[in-house]
DNA sequence: AGCGCATGTTGTCAATGTATACATCAGCCT
DNA sequence: AGGCTGATGTATACATTGACAACATGCGCT
């Protein structure tokens, strides 16, 4: 499959005529089986059939690459967003994590901060249109605490899902509760400030 | 200062004679100026005086050494937490994030998921020292609901450093704004459930 | 004094990112 | 038709790196 061309002549063509997609997509096998320390240039290249200098007709470096696999993994994550929304804000927060847990490895390269969104357009893009899958669940929200409001929303889920990424919450699934349970309890610790805040502490 | 052995003796000696520590130093000093993927075992090598494949005397590999400097860092902010906790819960929020953006490639190292916490024990105990700063404050909360709220705490203050490091609010600082305010903005749109929750949404 | 082990050094290897020069091929222009 | 040109892929080369093995050094104990 990731090493198809796109038809399928009997002989190796010199071309492979479709080499761009390709290679993201062996990336992004190679990223889900073997992490992001394990995708490399070469073997991406080696995975889609071609020699291992042919990448650099298509992205200028290793990290475009990456970005490339990065920006796909931000439209699949406006996707899932998009359709839990319909459900819910709890439950899209919910979904966040869900991705999260789901593609530990994708989630780590889209967010680890190997990569900076400025330096990537195609990233930005995407990364902005997976936000406002969350901005628009706050659009009840009137006025200028939106925003605030908006970002600490994704700050929380994807702190949540980052520390659980990591480790950080050893027990979160020990004891008989289940991960899914531990994310709901912490999601619903919290109350979004809707109206002006009082300034109360705490 | 990096390179220096412990008694300045003339001639440079076979044996390093501090070497661990100096090494960590070094590695600490490359991330801060040329961030991860500049700190290599051999350049921190090369830092602290000594051969190549010195550093194998210390440390099994690479990411023994990362967890070293991380592991310091975990130290480190533990400190900034507690001696921010005397000034309020929400001045530890703001000393938290502060810190991650004051040593962008250290909280990155620490937070990004390079080092799976569970690996390295000596990460793990730091780790929890520096959490413990922020669930003290939600000491106040008690009953079963104050692990939830501390992650809850958590994961706001680290989501939200995270994607402010990684450029994912652009607008954070623009616009006669200072960070800092959007900072203190985005954590005081967020009430915490101290009591039992009614099952409101969003 | 001499011995052993922790600590450093030298040498080596394979993998990797990247650059340069060359090969191949499709499509266009005349 | 025929040849040129640019896009795409290949071959080769080089520096850097993590890692390992064999050897050197010298501190501290007996």
């Amino acid at each position: 499959m990731s090493t198809s061309r796109p038809r399928n002549s009997p002989k190796p063509a010199y071309h492979h005529g479709d080499l761009r997609p390709s290679l993201i997509q062996a990336a992004t096998e190679l990223l889900e089986q073997e992490g992001i320390s394990g995708l490399s240039l070469r073997r991406a290249a080696r995975r889609a059939g071609v020699s291992h200098a042919a990448p650099y007709r298509h992205f200028p470096n290793r990290e475009a690459l990456l970005a490339a696999v990065a920006a796909q993994g931000y439209a699949r994550l406006g996707e899932s967003l998009r359709a839990a929304a319909r459900r819910g804000s709890r439950e899209m927060g919910e979904a966040y994590v869900r991705f999260a847990l789901e593609r530990p490895h994708l989630y780590r390269l889209m967010f680890g901060g190997m990569l900076k969104i400025a330096d990537h357009p195609e990233l930005r893009q995407h990364a902005l249109r997976a936000y406002e899958g969350l901005t628009d669940v706050f659009s009840v929200v009137g006025g200028e605490r939106r925003a605030e409001t908006a970002a600490a929303a994704w700050s929380l889920v994807h702190g949540l899902a980052s520390l659980l990424l990591a480790g950080h919450f050893p027990r979160a699934a020990s004891e008989g509760r289940s991960t899914e349970s531990f994310v709901r309890a912490v999601l619903g610790s919290i109350r979004f400030a809707v109206g002006r805040a009082p300034q109360s502490s705490a």
